[in-house]
DNA sequence: ATAGATTCCTTAGAGGCATTAAGGAAACAT
DNA sequence: ATGTTTCCTTAATGCCTCTAAGGAATCTAT
């Protein structure tokens, strides 16, 4: 696929990934204050400094290894979509929605890692770019309600209804998104991706043990609430 | 209202207050990491290990800063419930959900801090008792919930229809919280609860800034959204 | 008032972490 | 083979948490 990857960059390659799974290691194992510049490189056998070559600091090793988890996340997500290729839209979405709590409940601590980091939040300032990861992420759920949308459109506000201010931030949402939705449209997926992403960070991040101690049925519930804004009850029984 | 407070115990307890403004103003000023033992002690003006006396170290430090964090947000709620003292449930509980919401934009980063700190999640095991200060915070909309389910209940599911696992779940938590709320209805304030409590978290830690950057009219639609299935709207228009 | 106990604070470490600096050895390219 | 690049090492600085040991101020009880 890639150019002529020599001996050296296989080397550097094997290293990275051995320092990314030793931090993951740390992590898993004793929390994420234990995963530390010193820790990690005495995990794999060098000492201390010698991290540097590979990662600025601190900081970095950790977005890269968060940046790793995202990915790892929404292939998940992406494997199970296209388990169900040929599928209703729904089916798939309901499917990478499930992948996405499967994983998450699999390994708590880094997607409790994927929520605290930076590099799934940023983008306040107008420079700050998004991580090509969180893209990747954000994109599974949206290019299929997008399809959705395009296929089998789900009922939407009159934008006439909403709020001046909320109109805008929709329309340059819809814009940044490159009208794969118009507003009103992106304004039901993100409410649908703000019940599910939410309902699923409070649970990971321990939010609702007090009241819960299995979240299952609840995100199922959550699932079926969405289905129904999204019109994918209809779609099931009009598709015979 | 309380026992003799020696001169002694008057001064430690000044001691205290200026520590957690200290910590504070370090956490709003230069970010979480900036809130060490050494840091907080040199800005209250004694020097390290001196904290030692106040706190056992370095968590203990934080969940006291943390707790009473929580007590400021459940005090505003409080406050702007008793405002509207007299009125419907439903005005009360709308201007104790607008004030926590005011509460978390105006202090971003003491927000931030309550959902990460383990003060605010723990209850995990069996033994551990949920705090105080998370206690009092939960409490107020229960309350109201309650209250509200006492002099005008609103729609519940058909227990029958609840899968068994969420039953026994809901029938627990209905237990703990003293029968306040039955288990049918327990579900239904917690569903208002993780939509309300899960898009504020999402704001306040920057998980929606890649759509909006600014959430009050996604907050007061969910408001509304809430206020239908309460059983809100209903109540105003009948009050008449 | 005064002697003993308590409380509050200090300085002195030990041990860990992030990070920079300086240099050695191996691998590579010419 | 020779010079460069790459990878790694050992100092060394300055921060952090937390323990230990002791001094001074304050309170208690006689």
């Amino acid at each position: 696929m890639s150019a002529h990857t020599s001996r050296r960059q296989r080397l550097r390659q094997a290293t990275l990934e051995e320092i990314h799974a030793a931090a993951r290691k740390l992590l898993v194992e004793q929390g994420s204050a234990a995963v530390t510049v010193n820790a990690v490189a005495r995990q794999v056998g060098m000492s201390g400094p010698a991290l540097y070559h590979y990662y600025t600091g601190h900081d970095e090793l950790v977005g890269a290894v968060t940046a790793g988890f995202i990915r790892e996340l929404a292939a998940a997500m992406e494997r199970a979509r296209d388990a169900q290729a040929g599928a209703p839209v729904g089916d798939r979405m309901l499917a990478a929605c499930r992948a996405m709590r499967t994983w998450a409940v699999a390994h708590p601590d880094e997607f409790g890692w994927i929520f605290a980091s930076p590099v799934a939040a940023p983008n306040r300032r107008p420079g700050s770019v998004r991580h090509e990861a969180a893209l990747r992420f954000e994109h599974v759920l949206l290019d299929l309600t997008a399809e959705l949308w395009r296929t089998r459109p789900f009922p939407v506000p009159d934008p006439a209804s909403l709020p001046a201010s909320l109109r805008d931030q929709l329309t340059a949402y819809s814009a940044a998104i490159e009208g794969q939705l118009p507003p009103e449209a992106a304004h039901v997926f993100l409410s649908c991706w703000i019940r599910l992403y939410g309902l699923l960070c409070m649970e990971i991040l321990h939010q609702l043990d007090f009241a819960y101690t299995d979240l299952e049925p609840v995100f199922e519930e959550c699932l079926r609430d969405l289905s129904t804004t999204l019109g994918l009850d209809v779609t099931a029984k009009e598709a015979h």
